[in-house]
DNA sequence: TATAAAATTTAGGTATACCTAAATTTTATT
DNA sequence: AATAAAATTTAGGTATACCTAAATTTTATA
């Protein structure tokens, strides 16, 4: 039967589209982890998607899942719109980076396609969020992203902050502390090859930082 | 049980409140109608938000339902939402009267009280909506309305248009063409006793408007 | 390569919020 | 006051989106 994107079924095309990112189909365990949702639950939604007619996922079993063309445009036009909210929330009401992530959320789903066109011609269509996330354009194409993970870069490289892949508020707030915020410019100062520590100077502050925040922090090198 | 708000038993209640501010009760059949659902659908809701703990609604078998002081203030909470919401799309994204109720129908219910206070706040607290309906305050309560329906008033009577009580939006862009606005000012210049028009003067147009328009605007009399 | 562990699916069940058809109660009319 | 009409409720059913427990399939390891 023909789909209606309720809002629960959009989440699950953007949570798919986020984990099939990198190239490889999302798990059904991936998807119940990031979804807070049991596994049985998030098969049972998989099947239902790949059968509505058009299929929004391309599935078999026990193989994961992967966005079919009309799953990924509804998903990129969720992404858009939570983008977009993130944006115009910290340009015209004052919200902070750390604040925006869960109204966002909520709001993504409810917007009307005016809506949408009304804050990007406000805020004169920006192309990334607060958190320099690549926000999809008009017809639904994600730009292309030429951004490196800090992690993978080693000392005496430099680079500008494009991006920070996070939602939790501690994890933001800390870094906004240090200034590793997009646009700030970085240079790696040392590498540690067993804890894959970085020395990173930031402006005129030096951090040493872990895995966990430098695979979530992405960058044009220079 | 203690009842979560979904956003169906928002709109119940926010109903009930609509339909119950003249002091009777809501009746099923009259929910029914305005919200565009069954009798059995109401009459198993209402059931159910009366008997939850604390109880929403006040309800007798047969007896229509009115709000309890806590279903007084869930359903003003909503409509504050909505009312701010409304105000707020006018100001800041350029919408028309007509075409703020249906977003801001959908997104009263998923904005926090942080964003509610953002926008209460970038707007200077307003105490009414574009079409002049009273906002309830942020401690939930309804400022009282002085005016009366303009189908009440009768030859050279004069007075300011408060409030468009009409969420149709050709109704509305009518009105618009007719300056039949917030603060516009009138005059009562002949009424008919059969069937109830009203010949009024508005700025320099003079129009004839039957009881159906007539009982939707409010005038604060001078 | 057998087998244990992990991942996934199937089976069966819950709550919410709707629906139609039928029964009941209230109200209005003769 | 009887009865017809209208309003309301009860009974029984649907779709969505979740759940746990058990069965199955895949994958990893000894």
């Amino acid at each position: 039967m023909k789909q209606k994107l309720t809002i629960s079924i959009q989440d699950y095309l953007k949570t798919i589209y986020e984990l099939t990112e990198s190239g490889a189909s999302a798990s059904t365990n991936a998807l119940a982890q990031k979804m807070k949702i049991s596994a049985p639950s998030v098969t049972g939604m998989i099947q239902k998607l790949a059968s509505s007619k058009p299929a929004l996922v391309e599935y078999q079993k026990h193989q994961g899942v992967t966005l079919t063309k009309d799953g990924r445009k509804a998903a990129l036009e969720v992404i858009r719109h939570h983008r977009l909210l993130e944006a115009w929330l910290v340009q015209t009401l004052g919200y902070s980076w750390d604040e925006v992530h869960e109204e966002a959320e909520r709001l993504e789903h409810v917007i009307s396609e005016d809506f949408e066109r009304r804050i990007a011609d406000a805020m004169g269509h920006p192309t990334r969020d607060p958190h320099g996330e690549l926000i999809p354009t008009e017809e639904l194409v994600m730009p292309e992203d030429t951004s490196t993970p800090l992690s993978s870069m080693r000392p005496n490289q430099t680079g500008v902050v494009q991006c920070v892949k996070a939602a939790d508020t501690e994890l933001l707030r800390y870094l906004d502390g240090l200034g590793l915020v997009p646009d700030a410019e970085i240079e790696v100062k040392d590498y540690s090859p067993f804890d894959h520590n970085l020395t990173v100077k930031v402006g005129r502050k030096t951090t040493v930082l872990g895995l966990n925040i430098t695979s979530k922090i992405f960058i044009e090198e220079s």
